[in-house]
DNA sequence: GCAAAAAATGAATCAAGTTCAAAATGCGAG
DNA sequence: CTCGCATTTTGAACTTGATTCATTTTTTGC
């Protein structure tokens, strides 16, 4: 069977190298003008050899989201060996790392934004959907740890919730805030000029509001702004 | 100039017959499967006529959000003349509204996430955008005024930051848990059970973070679902 | 070396949004 | 009233791009 074996790492390599080249043709015109007949042509390939790794183009761009979504857990695994601080900076440190990455690949956190939606979702294959979720693993694993440190170090209670569910708070506020910001224009609208901070200062808010100590007092703009710099300098 | 006023208001009302009809589409069969041509057919009018209105298809769609974005709107008045309660509880009733909302029009908020993806957003035209982001007036001028009251009655203080940022706090977790619920099977995988609940706790915890008085229990379950049922038989 | 199976090909198909030349209608002047 | 110009409506044709599938090519097992 090493015929087939090598038959399999073959196909495997050319998904990848589909992959690689759509991300190219995405780094350099968005992922609108991703077009499958020309990115099979780009690689000396048919149209019909693509659609034997993607079942459609929504199943191709949801496989670049997980593709991508490494790079993204990276950052997760860089605050999680980040041990010489409190939980409470770390939980905040993954907060930093997301926005940071977010802020380095803007074309694929609108490609995640539209992959997510359902026109999108519903037109990928179960298996890649699979895949995608099953992504969120090594991530809720991270989080759920620094939440337990905390816990284990007296610095917060679960008060009837799940470590995940702890973990969720920060999360969707993160979440949130990405969301606002897709709305071109919207912060512009409402007056507010510096984003991240106040993102920041949120997340601060929350966590105070969850009794996770050290307590951090939100409005010290300057004691967040020293402690995100210290972060990208150290973590990342 | 009386027969242009009329030509204006027929122009207006055929406008109003097309989002109707496409209303119907959609409750029906998805906005997946609303079809141009079809829906001119279904008001019998050409397809071209419809271009009259909308510069594309993705026009339509946002015009549709913008329609029901008043229905949406309409939740936070309600709130708005809800008098007997403290700043804080409006406050959180502009959750419960906003969720239950949410729940009661899930084709609507599917769409409301589509047309939000870059790749329809720039496909509307300039008014229309212009159009929506306007919107978020009255809903602005409804939460900082909470705020403000919340304020005025020394509930919490600013801390340097606007009414505004002050009321996207709670904003950013709502919006955040709504993009994480749309992620089909996430909540699931993560093991979480009653999305609704947490939503509540975690603007309760945010709550008190911000130093929102009179201070909730995010742990106590029984007053938070208390509170909710208040607010949804009260206001609602 | 050869048939059967598997994979690759890319031109043809298909779907749906958009356009635009032609037809219909409205409107004001004479 | 009606003629001609302007505006509006029409819907068939056009366009774009994803997807399919009959055909050809390659691989595999004997």
């Amino acid at each position: 069977m090493t015929t087939r074996e090598r038959r399999q790492r073959e196909i495997h390599e050319r998904e990848a190298l589909f992959l690689r080249a759509a991300e190219g043709v995405i780094a350099g015109e968005g992922f609108l003008n991703l077009q499958m007949a020309r990115l099979a042509e780009a690689c000396d390939y048919a149209t019909g050899t693509l659609y034997q790794h993607f079942s459609s183009k929504e199943d191709l761009l949801l496989a670049l989201v997980v593709k991508q979504l490494e790079a993204h857990i990276d950052v997760f695994r860089q605050v999680a060996s980040w041990r010489i601080a409190t939980p409470r900076e770390r939980m905040f440190a993954i907060v930093v790392g997301d926005l940071d990455f977010k802020r380095r690949h803007p074309e694929h956190m609108k490609l995640v934004h539209y992959v997510h939606t359902q026109a999108v979702w519903e037109n990928t294959s179960e298996a890649r959907r699979e895949q995608a979720l099953a992504c969120s693993d090594p991530v809720g694993a991270i989080v759920t740890a620094i939440v337990r440190d905390g816990i284990a170090a007296g610095d917060l209670s679960h008060g009837g919730l799940t470590d995940m569910e702890l973990a969720i708070g920060p999360w969707s506020i993160c979440e949130g805030m990405t969301a606002l910001k897709q709305v071109k224009g919207l912060f512009d609208e409402l007056g507010v000029e510096d984003v991240d901070r106040l993102l920041f200062r949120q997340v601060q808010t929350y966590l105070n509001g969850m009794g996770w100590k050290p307590f951090a007092d939100p409005a010290d703009q300057a004691a967040t702004d020293a402690l995100v710099a210290r972060i990208r300098a150290e973590v990342f």
